[in-house]
DNA sequence: TCAAGGTGCTAATACGAATTATCACAGGCG
DNA sequence: CGCCTGTGATAATTCGTATTAGCACCTTGA
């Protein structure tokens, strides 16, 4: 059943070939240095020896001689697998696993960091954060003191989705949500939009307050109108009366999940999308949600964030120095929730 | 502000602390025996300065010290992330986590485990299958000789999926098809069918062999017609045309997003499900799929069987010695594809 | 004949945690 | 005073591989 007697390992295989076990590694290393010599004879008969018992080296001893782990933890504050959030991390941990697969790293995930009923924090009582040679962190919310933390113990990692500093400046790769939005806001006001509306939260984490930023940036640039219209305890009913009260004719939506929902109330009341209301999405939702129509909005490249992210924790594992800050472009998406304002009376 | 060169080990922690490392593992690993004993004091200072430093013992070293780190490895043959496939594993991967979480166990991804360009491999050039003290295997086909090869080796490990001997017999937990297959096969039975397919391929790995095997036998003991209908390189015209030439009133189809497809091109050529033809769905679908529809057929339990692969393979670390095999059966769905064969001229 | 230089290999040690074998120091007793 | 016992901690060693420093031997050249 189980193999025989115990595992071979160098000091065998130098017993057999009548060398040393220094001899042994320096061979399978092919080590050829002009400060190390073996005699062409020696290392073939090492080599016999080796292809004859089959000897392959112990990856754990191996790793422990190198220093590293060749590890990645990833970190999630909600977690990975569950179904109510897995459509949105999807594609992120997808861009994680094949970056990892192509550095020859094993990934890590920390799923066992969830205090009872409570938020995940990195640091738990026995947070394995450590465990990993770095660690990408992954979630639309980060706690400030966790970030903080991280950088002050001088823990690797990369966080995906920018970050406002927090004692220093966070090492992170993500999506230039500024940009995108004001060419919404453009295309918007090319079409003849002159009241539009931001329709979410616009704060609480550095995402919407990106897009929000974009939004007012670009309103003010093309001298049109713009509102806030908050979200949080409201229902799709109540947002799309606020909407059709102020007359507002495009709605700049930060959560997919919602532009959705606002469009029912739209369908039930008789209005028509885009011909009444155009809706632009910032972005992918990250509730559930069974989006049957094509929204015009952007893309957020969150296959590539994931790849760059580990990319870029390599170069910090490599010691690279700096700190590392990327914004991805957003790519436009065409979509059918947005067309030229209707003219109507004043 | 550490030094982000090195990592924290015992030794770091035991000068703070003012102790040996002895100490230190001796706290870490809570011995309490009567040989070993450290003043309840010495402990709690030891201790705070684990909690101050988030020191986490480095599970490479733990392993080749002692032989177990509390990680249980993952490995997957294809991607575990990726789109396509995304969607069947997850339910696995689900209750793999809720298991592993109980037990206070980290997962690690095998991630790394290709070779260019290839399909992945268990045993690569350095093979870290034995990083974790154990590892569930997933995937719908595996390599008879990396089976061969871990059983060789004594890696512990559990198979997720039912596996057919290989030099020796396997660990698994699979799901019970065939009296599931024959359960349905009863069904259509009862309501009139006499003329029945098992579409798909029916081979080339154990599970679509243990369906067929099922439709099979039910077959005969029903003593009812059954036909095999090969799906690879067919369109699903093809394929409902040869159902129909053959007068098949039920179609029992292996992959689930056959059957969607089937049913479309039945609602094309004018056909009614279960009117004039009844499906049932044998599993998950393995390809990403809209279903629209209440197939009728069966559920893997796919959440329990990867609870069950993490208890089981706990099991044969603990050193159970026996080779734990184990099905789990599938619960019947009612849906609505399964309708009373209509009377029909011969 | 002996220093200089080249060649081929090995002893020693590091890596980080776990374990075994001791060791230092009380206090109690004869 | 010397012996014993219980307590609390540590030095030394182990796991298997990689690396560094250096040793022993041989050839040259003056």
């Amino acid at each position: 059943m189980t193999s025989p007697g115990r595992r071979l390992t160098q000091q065998d295989i130098a017993r057999i070939a009548g060398v040393s076990q220094t001899t042994v590694s320096l061979v399978l290393n092919n080590r050829t240095d002009a400060e190390v010599r073996i005699a062409p004879e020696t290392r073939e008969r090492v080599l016999r020896v080796i292809r004859e018992t089959g000897y392959v080296a112990d990856p754990i001893a191996r790793r422990l001689a190198e220093r590293r782990n060749r590890i990645l933890g990833v970190f999630t504050y909600e977690a990975v697998f569950p179904t109510a959030s897995a459509d949105f991390y999807h594609p992120f941990l997808l861009g994680i696993e094949e970056c990892a697969e192509e550095m020859g790293c094993d990934l890590l995930l920390f799923t066992s960091a969830r205090a009872a009923g409570e938020r995940r924090r990195i640091f738990n009582e026995d947070s394995r954060v450590r465990l990993a040679d770095g660690c990408v962190l992954l979630g639309r919310a980060v706690d400030r003191d966790d970030l903080a933390r991280l950088l002050a113990e001088g823990i690797p990692f990369v966080s995906i989705g920018r970050r406002d500093d927090a004692g220093a400046p966070v090492p992170y790769v993500g999506a230039d949500y500024s940009p995108a939005v004001r060419a919404l806001v453009d295309r918007a006001s090319g079409l003849g939009h002159r009241r539009l509306a931001y329709v979410g939260t616009g704060a609480g984490a550095e995402s919407p307050a990106d897009r929000m930023r974009g939004f007012r940036e670009a309103v003010a640039a093309v001298g049109a109108e713009g509102s806030h219209v908050p979200v949080t305890g409201r229902t799709p009913e109540e947002i799309l009366g606020e909407l059709s009260a102020t007359g507002v004719t495009a709605a700049f939506v930060e959560e997919p999940a919602d532009a959705v929902a606002i469009m029912h109330a739209a369908g039930e009341r008789g209005l028509t999308i885009p011909g009444d209301l155009s809706i632009l999405a910032l972005g992918a939702p990250t509730r559930p949600v069974r989006v049957d129509v094509d929204l015009t909005g952007f893309r957020i490249p969150r296959q590539e964030m994931g790849r760059r992210a580990v990319e870029l924790l390599a170069e910090v594992l490599e010691g690279g120095g700096g700190t590392p800050q990327e914004l991805l472009a957003c790519e436009l998406v065409e979509g059918s929730t947005l067309a030229p304002a209707r003219s109507r009376p004043q």
